[in-house]
DNA sequence: CTGAAAGCGCTTACAG
DNA sequence: CTGAAAGCGCTTACAG
């Protein structure tokens, strides 16, 4: 075996030299005395090769602790064994869960994740996607950052991999589209609400121009409608979709649009907030105005993060068990990778309300 | 072109074929009319290439939407451009940031990340590993399980990729090491205990044959043979690292030997928590218990996750930022890849103590 | 400055 | 059942 003289220049460049000469079939086959394509064929399971001599490779194989390259064998038979995981926020814990779903699924079928976070910025969305494309990703699993263009996006992808978005809609995009049921989620954190007794009935956070924030507004709508309550402007608020956004905006449920405080009769007894980390707070504000959540305010969150059962009072919220999305967007796309081609599907994922101490009756309503 | 007949029967296989014919350099050379090598060294960037040929062939390369296939480069220059993470649980918060930051900072010199996650599970670790590898990663981060097997790892290894362990020891692998400064950071907290005037404090939480929670016990022990306290058997109280599990054994820390309550003398007045989540359960335990965390018990914890500055009250703990820890421990890797060899290296990352409320004086101290 | 040729590690008809 | 040969999409000395 000869060993190539390395005669280029350490220039800098993006990528490594391995370590050193790697073992592959050729050396396997010479010493197992046998063809490469007896190797190869060990390798492979095939049932073509010889008893003994499927042992004597295998031996071989073991004894020189043999590493399978399996870019090699994909180059060769064009076929790919990644997937491509792109997430706009690996930090938030519903997306940690949620790739975690993506991972366990992917990888019980023979798929390695190929990972890129962009932290909700575009331009590093379109960075990491177009890397990752060069990695020739079987697929892609694409949970959008917040104002994504799609168009740009499938120019990146060249339309050659088949892709699943979750969370997001993408506008411009034509592709599989995993989304939870938002709109029904908010509509059943609403009717909750209005079967303890409330009337009055806030829908507090998220930025209204995001998908996820409409659906869960209109779901709200729907059953306040239902209801035939007209909600007050002031019981729309919008904020960051964070918890100390949410916090420092609590007191706009109680001022009308000239910042003077509402009247006791106009005041929201409850809101239906966009997810938990806004309910929460929510409830940490309402604390410094003096209102106790679940006592005389009552909140329903969405998501049902992890703290959500843990916060004083425990969060009424909807769960939607990311983790169990994470591995229903690898079966779609592996589904997608199988089939090829036809329409592009929306797939809506259900969500589950839980009840926990944060929705309480309206102070003085009959028990 | 010829475009080879797909002879092959649709067998059941762990890997996909790809989408239609991509485009190669081939196609790119005979639609700008010059040769493979010319476009080669145009995408790489070469200034050997004229400045016309270079626009023609770049042209070209937009036209057609070529995507370069990093993998047969790689093959062909016997290079890697991806790293691979595998981490014990992404689920947590902690090791989802630190996750982030390792795919940023290898984002950043041009790697892209093939993630593994391994649930706690050593089995599951060693298959994820030995996937993995198959994919030639110029790297591998290895955030272990509970139980891992250095040696047996070692060997799926084939100690041919570097490795960089982090945050908890493995024994019997020979690999750089990237750990928290868990005694130093213990001590800091029940210094600040002390100071506050606290004498009788326990530690609480964890698994004491992990070897974090040894160290952090260390910690513990070298700050109250300082200050020549004696702690109590009672004082030390193990739990799996989770807030539920903390929450149901707040009481160990009151109760002797024989289950009965210990006398108001040996009962402490403030704990060391192995980490916030366990900190956050005692929390909890100790309200149930008629206690008032941060007001006459005192609480610290380990990690400050997002939760522990909302907590009520908010959470005295050691600052470790995780994100930076995964840029760190990239950063390590990468630079172990370029200079090879040489005797491993444990790098110790500081911890920054961050007081907040949950750590009052004791009941009765001077003020 | 450009082209022809060899080769990275594998697989796969095709002969024997 | 096994081996020789071609080729996946690239890169890289080596000639010209």
């Amino acid at each position: 075996m000869t060993t190539g003289k390395q005669g280029t220049r350490p220039k800098a460049s993006q990528t490594s030299k391995r370590s050193t000469q790697a073992i592959t079939v050729n050396d396997i086959a010479k010493a197992a005395g046998v063809s490469r394509a007896t190797v190869s064929l060990v390798l492979r399971e095939s049932p073509l090769v010889h008893v003994d001599t499927r042992a004597r490779v295998e031996a071989e194989l073991k004894k020189q602790g043999y590493i399978y390259n399996r870019s090699a064998a994909n180059l060769r038979r064009r076929t790919s064994s990644s997937i491509a995981l792109v997430i706009n926020d690996l930090t938030n814990p519903f997306f940690a869960e949620f790739a975690a779903g993506v991972d366990e699924a992917v990888g019980a079928r023979g798929y390695v994740t190929l990972l890129g976070n962009t932290s909700e910025s575009p331009e590093r969305e379109e960075a990491v996607l177009a890397s990752l494309m060069e990695h020739q990703p079987a697929g892609v699993i694409l949970s959008p950052a917040e104002h994504s263009d799609g168009e740009r996006l499938e120019r990146v992808l060249g339309q050659r991999s088949p892709v699943v978005v979750f969370n997001r809609e993408l506008t411009g995009a034509h592709w599989d589209f995993l989304v939870l049921d938002n709109r029904n989620g908010a509509r059943m954190a609403t009717e909750h609400l209005l079967e303890l007794g409330h009337r009055r009935i806030a829908f507090f956070g998220g930025h209204a121009d995001s998908s996820s924030c409409r659906e869960r507004r209109a779901g709200y709508a729907d059953a306040m409608r239902a209801a035939k309550i007209e909600p007050l402007p002031h019981w729309f608020v919008e904020t960051a979709p964070t918890r100390l956004a949410a916090a420092t905006r609590a007191d706009a449920l109680f001022l009308d649009g000239n910042a003077a405080n509402v009247s006791a009769q106009d005041a929201p007894t409850a809101a239906v907030c966009y997810n938990d980390a806004v309910a929460l707070g929510l409830m940490l504000g309402l604390v410094r105005h003096g209102r106790k959540p679940g006592e005389d305010f009552a909140v329903t969150g969405f998501d049902d993060i992890p703290e959500a059962a843990f916060a004083a009072p425990p969060l009424t919220t909807l769960a939607v068990d990311p983790r169990e999305r994470g591995r229903q967007a690898a079966e779609l796309l592996l589904q997608r990778i199988g089939t090829k081609e036809g329409e592009e599907r929306q797939t809506t994922a259900p969500v589950r309300l839980v009840v926990r101490g944060s929705s309480c009756k309206p102070k003085g309503a009959a028990s």
